[in-house]
DNA sequence: ACCTGAACACCGTTCAAGT
DNA sequence: ACCTGAACACCGTTCAAGT
């Protein structure tokens, strides 16, 4: 009865800051963002609550871990995409699809700009820039638009996402605003862009707007 | 000593959704965002707990609320603003100061795409769009460009305005990463980029991608 | 109809104690 | 060096009871 080895054994192999963040990422997936609590992580670890804060600054800390996981792969993907044009556009499709498939990543990058995911993307704009012959002070702006766009969008998309498995009510209430809006304006101005907030593809859309700054860079730098 | 009016008396005045909003944006501007619980807006309004769920039907519904009373007082002021390329960028500096002076906005405007103060953003965005001359699908997808961008820079100010209270820390952290870039790249590409980073303003900087989506939009409707 | 405040079911983080 | 788990100081929300 005194036997050290009892039902609960001290973890055999060293828990490590890849473990935590593996294992964060598992819960975030499987259950979405507010699942992912200290308590939740300790028991899937299968460990005391302490154990994390040796390795992890906290629950932010582990949060951006996750994130620059999800993004790493994504950014390093794009890297060496032929020219700059469909560089940018392959990026930006990779973090599309990243949100989508992790719908978390979208709200986590809108969270705080120094982060390392969203460096990281950062810096693939501002690679991806020079080589579209960006030069200067327009590095900057051109890449804050491209990389606030992509976080906008990322975050509206992320909580749709979210929102997705039951899409009938997001229906249901996008056509009760189109309708709302419809009687408060007389105008078809509003109509037609209500309407068209009720149909459009999220996808479709959101590599429209990246068109729309590329056009945007190429259009100024002239 | 059994008279009614004790110490604390019953409120005289009755509740509204307006005095309870009101007080949630006084404690956001004063204390930033964590600094809103329910106990300290109960304890602001001098009521029960539970007093605020007669009104409000819980913590999201109350900061967009909030948002959307910031909000609102922007989009009414841009409503009328001569040629809609001017209209589009005054609302979008409209937006800008309002989250300079309330980063709570910025960062709860990124948090639900379906909330009123998002919604009406969209709209008056719409409506400078058809000015423009977009018409059809084309709405959604620049409209959808400029907002989502415009979320994207005010979840990122936001934050950068609720850490600027110790820019040192700020500016020490973007000189530590420029110079992580320098070493780890070898070209001047990154290193260009990193110093930009450094020196950049948020307001004009802001403005330039207002002006990159507005140039794109225009050459792609030729 | 509207408000009160105790009760409930949670949180993240710390830290003395263990191995 | 690393882990444990109780303790601490909080949360948002509900609801029976009051006025």
């Amino acid at each position: 009865m005194t036997t050290p080895a009892t039902h609960r054994p001290r973890r055999a192999d060293a828990l490590s800051r890849e473990r935590i963040v593996e294992a964060a990422i598992e819960i975030l997936d499987r259950s979405g963002e507010q699942a992912l609590t200290v308590r939740a992580l300790t028991s899937h670890l299968s460990t005391g609550r302490g154990a994390i804060y040796y390795r992890v600054a906290g629950m932010d800390d582990l949060l951006a871990a996750a994130a620059d996981e999800v993004i790493r792969a994504v950014t390093d993907r794009a890297a060496g995409d032929g020219d700059p044009d469909s560089a940018l556009r392959s990026l930006s499709l990779g973090i599309f699809d990243a949100i989508d498939a992790h719908p978390w990543v979208g709200s986590q990058l809108a969270r705080e700009p120094l982060q390392p995911a969203v460096l990281r993307i950062w810096k693939c704009i501002g690679v991806q820039l020079w080589e579209l012959g960006v030069r200067g002070s327009a590095t900057a702006d051109a890449g804050g638009a491209l990389a606030n766009y992509i976080f906008g969008s990322a975050a509206q998309f992320a909580a749709g996402a979210r929102r997705a498995r039951n899409q009938a009510e997001r229906r249901r209430y996008l056509d009760a605003l189109a309708t709302a809006w419809t009687e408060q304006d007389a105008g078809h101005i509003v109509r037609e862009a209500a309407a068209e907030l009720r149909d459009h593809d999220d996808r479709h859309q959101f590599l429209a707007g990246v068109d729309i700054f590329l056009s945007g860079i190429k259009a100024r730098a002239k």
